[in-house]
DNA sequence: ACAGAATATGTTATCGATAACTAAATCATG
DNA sequence: CATGATTTAGTTATCGATAACATATTCTGT
């Protein structure tokens, strides 16, 4: 023995001498697998728990060449929009008894690479990626790592593996053709700088085809200055009344489109009389609104539910279809004109 | 052999054989550490690179008995309050060279204790919790695991480990004292249930202690009926007025505020004119609101950089005090009376 | 040019748990 | 009651990486 050998008197070795067994079946009895009777493992589990064990997952990890760990990665954590997708996702990932590991990439496609290398080393059983934009290294590692993986929220009829999303596009066409019909001629789109979230951009592109449909076009976009999400919605909307005239604006999400109608409020400017304001999402923040916003209701919690339930199946090699696109609704709220 | 030995061809043994070196060589080159001449490290992590090499974190954490791993637990992702927090602490930790885990536990102390349990088996070198408040066997678990512990959010005198936080009874008798030198004299408090959120609750009991010592008392508390919090501090709103006849609304945080200053506008109630809200934290959202909510400042990055910088101190054995309490802010708006 | 220091590299035992294989004990049935 | 089928339990080799110890090689200063 050349390394002090500390045994902290709490290892499946200590347990299998107390109880005067193997190693075997005390790791048998600990996981609840069959080949020890019933009146030994109570036995060997009433002594783990006196002696204060406390199991191995790197160890077991190790042996089996798996951890049961999925990753989750996320822009971030200040959106209530990932929330719902990722509260319903944990349900059911550790519903069928895995641990899901969760980070944040703040947009960036270098963080999300960088994330994924850490998480390889970990052996994971399965990746979700939120959107389908990623960096090109990206895909092929997972792809030659033969790594289920799910890319949520957005919708790509090619993904990695599989996927359960979003088409953004359809439906900022789809809100936009509403809008249309509603009458506005000179609409502006608030977002962020180009090439942060390419998903609001697909949108945008969706609400640009539905008013060139209407030879109405281009429909100007506002990158907000960097802020919080509310506050680039109110500044935003400010930079968009100075800049145009805009008779609807749209926001990439709801978050914006309450900053826009509070900065509309404190300027005195009427909604919807004056002006529209259209959002994302339909956030928990919408039902509380003096004036109900018009937007989009994604189905988030019910895709997150959804997509862990594929990728499940994809772990367990159980088939599943390659990409969905799950459909949206468009709310019709006070911030636009009525029909 | 017995079990077939499908080397991946990518693990060290490959590498090694690849270099012509041995394991150890391989082993040091790729960790960076002395031992291994220049050349041929550029040499072996060139080889590695090639072989498409992923180090196996499992073995490694099994051979040190240790993860550079911090688990953290927070009760909610819902929350901007918490993220904040995270964000702060996730930026020190990952700059010393640590990973973070994040997990949710929804204010249940059974939930939190079995994510400990769980956290546990993989062998982390700390362990963040927010709150001080927990089930009696995780204080208990930690402490013979001898696992650096960081409290935050909350402050305790007697902390597990270390704590790092704000009084939130201290806050509430802050906010308390100016409502009441404000001359308001029938206040209500809407929060949760009872139970759910403890340190809501101590703010309460500081807030009535500040109206006690002007002969004010009690504190009539309302808990809102699950919900969104925007939607369970606009019913909450709704109560209050019907049960009470308040002239000033305190409520958990500017969540449930803003509901209720929302729920305020719809009904015509004039905010702060026949009524005065006041809030809790500061959010983003206060500061396009039309009228900014009389608040409390909590300083949530600082904490969870603080927080953070001393775990770590505390994880290398560098002394640290053990309990610090951050101070708070009052924030003067629009939504109460002007002095 | 040579002893002792510094640097570079190899060998071996472990970390804790598990799969695969083997062996012993118990059971079922004609 | 004998014998193959079941159940229960043990033995051994591994998983991939690392610390500790041992050895070989290169410097350094006198």
């Amino acid at each position: 023995m050349k390394r002090s050998r500390s045994r902290k008197k709490g290892d499946i070795h200590a347990i299998a001498k107390e109880a005067g067994v193997s190693l075997m079946t005390v790791s048998r009895a600990m996981r609840g697998v069959e080949g020890v009777s019933e009146q030994r493992r109570k036995e060997i589990v009433s002594i783990a728990r006196r002696l204060n064990y406390v199991p191995n997952s790197n160890a077991r990890a190790l042996a089996l060449d798996n951890a049961n760990l999925i990753g989750v990665s996320l822009p971030n954590l200040f959106n209530d929009v990932f929330a719902d997708v990722l509260n319903g996702m944990r349900g059911a990932i550790e519903y069928a008894g895995y641990s899901s590991i969760v980070d944040t990439t703040d947009y960036s496609s270098k963080n999300e690479l960088a994330w994924l290398e850490r998480l390889l080393t970990w052996r994971p059983v399965g990746v979700v990626l939120t959107g389908v934009d990623h960096d090109p290294a990206l895909r092929e590692r997972l792809q030659s790592a033969a790594i289920p993986t799910l890319e949520t929220w957005d919708y790509s009829a090619d993904p990695i593996d599989i996927c359960v999303g979003i088409d953004h596009r359809e439906a900022g066409r789809q809100i936009g053709e509403y809008i249309v019909s509603l009458g506005y001629q000179r609409p502006v789109y608030i977002g962020t700088k180009p090439g942060r979230d390419l998903r609001a951009e697909d949108r945008a592109a969706g609400i640009a085809d539905a008013f060139s449909a209407v030879g109405i076009q281009p429909v100007p976009r506002i990158a907000a200055p960097d802020a919080s999400n509310f506050e680039m919605g109110a500044r935003g909307f400010t930079v968009a009344l100075e800049g145009y005239a805009p008779d609807v604006v749209f926001f990439l999400s709801d978050h914006y489109a309450v900053g826009g109608l509070m900065a509309a409020t404190k300027m005195g400017i009427s909604v919807p009389d004056q002006i529209g304001i259209v959002g994302y999402n339909d956030l928990a923040i919408n039902a509380i609104l003096p004036q109900r916003l018009t937007t989009v209701r994604t189905p988030r919690r019910q895709m997150g539910i959804m997509g862990a339930r594929n990728l499940l199946a994809r772990i367990n090699n159980v088939p599943v279809e390659k990409a969905i696109a799950l459909p949206v609704e468009v709310v019709i709220g006070d911030t636009t004109r009525q029909q």
